[in-house]
DNA sequence: ACCGTAGCTGACCGATCGGTCAGAGGTTTG
DNA sequence: CAAACCTCTGACCGATCGGTCAGCTACGGT
């Protein structure tokens, strides 16, 4: 009973981003995904090349945002690019928060995979700017803990509405930073 | 060339913590681990029964430590809580980033462990100690962010002194919960 | 000198992994 | 109608996984 043409390429890639959200990408197999999206096995090396060619189409939206996020930050400097760091990474880390489970369910291999060969770069900057343009210890550690923070907390599964987790994300954030929250 | 009977099995078990650390408990073979402790894979399981034997050994003084800390927290209550959950966690965190690596790098698997069942009931009374007793989303929220920006700053592997990095760690997640830093 | 046992190993096992391939079935095109 | 094509599949493949087992070696006790 095949399904009308284009639907099941798209169906296939939910499935494995569940799944890969779920039991990371090495502890999702093949046989799981098809499972899930009820087709077969060979199906899915049908519409993809390999197992690493969907984790590389899930992961280089968030991955190209966190590039252009970082981007931007480049143009602003010192004090102006604290609220804009703030901002922008709490917005894709609640947009992506799946793509995210992904990565920390794998980090240590994940690193190495080309779709994220932009992270060390666009995390640097990002820390720079949430530390206020300056290399003081201090600064650094604080940015580290504000980007690990964020990104667990929107990984973990919190029972709380999203505007309200967004604004408490952000606040948190900007006290972590020694920045008062008007 | 036997070596002296009971330095092997510490051997392979500091073998066995560097690799999962870095690539994960599944990233990490049982061949890799021989390799990494000189020894034939065989040997590995002499001295342990399985693979998941050594990971049990492993994570069990970082679980036993966190159920301790988190029985030490039940008997304060609401403000007093706050910062002896702080300075608890941070230092449990430093102890054993190496294992924090580990389960982060497996998270979603690695909590359905039996050695690891401690954990959400001990995360939840360290939320609730470090949310000062409330219930308010905004405190959860907040105790989620400290835990994991925590975690993730200690697991990651920031260039800088232990002692300079357990101080901003607590002032930084004092400071998230909106304590002031005295 | 003999034996029992602890430490260790190479060879091997079944299971599961990601991936390949020839071909079935349906639709579109000439 | 037939040829070309897209979608999808069952059967199969080599590699790698965690784990087993018979047996080798060295040493301590008697």
């Amino acid at each position: 009973m095949p399904r009308p043409p284009s639907t099941m390429r798209r169906h296939i890639l939910d499935s494995a981003l569940r799944l890969f959200a779920e039991h990371g990408f090495k502890g999702a197999s093949l046989h799981d995904i098809a499972a899930e999206a009820h087709c077969s096995k060979a199906s899915l090396l049908y519409h993809f090349a390999s197992k690493d060619a969907m984790l590389t189409e899930l992961l280089t939206p968030p991955a190209e945002s966190l590039r252009a996020l970082s981007e931007e930050l480049a143009a602003l400097d010192g004090d102006q690019a604290v609220e804009p760091a703030v901002r922008g990474y709490v917005g894709l880390a609640m947009r992506f928060h799946l793509e995210i489970k992904i990565i920390f369910a794998e980090l240590p291999d994940m690193l190495g995979h080309p779709v994220l060969a932009v992270i060390p770069r666009a995390v640097d900057q990002l820390a720079d700017a949430l530390a206020g343009r300056s290399d003081r210890p201090r600064a650094r550690v604080m940015a580290q803990m504000v980007i690990g923070g964020v990104a667990v907390t929107v990984a973990a599964d919190v029972d709380v509405e999203q505007d309200m987790m967004r604004a408490e994300l952000t606040q948190g954030a900007l006290r972590t930073l020694g920045r008062s929250t008007s």
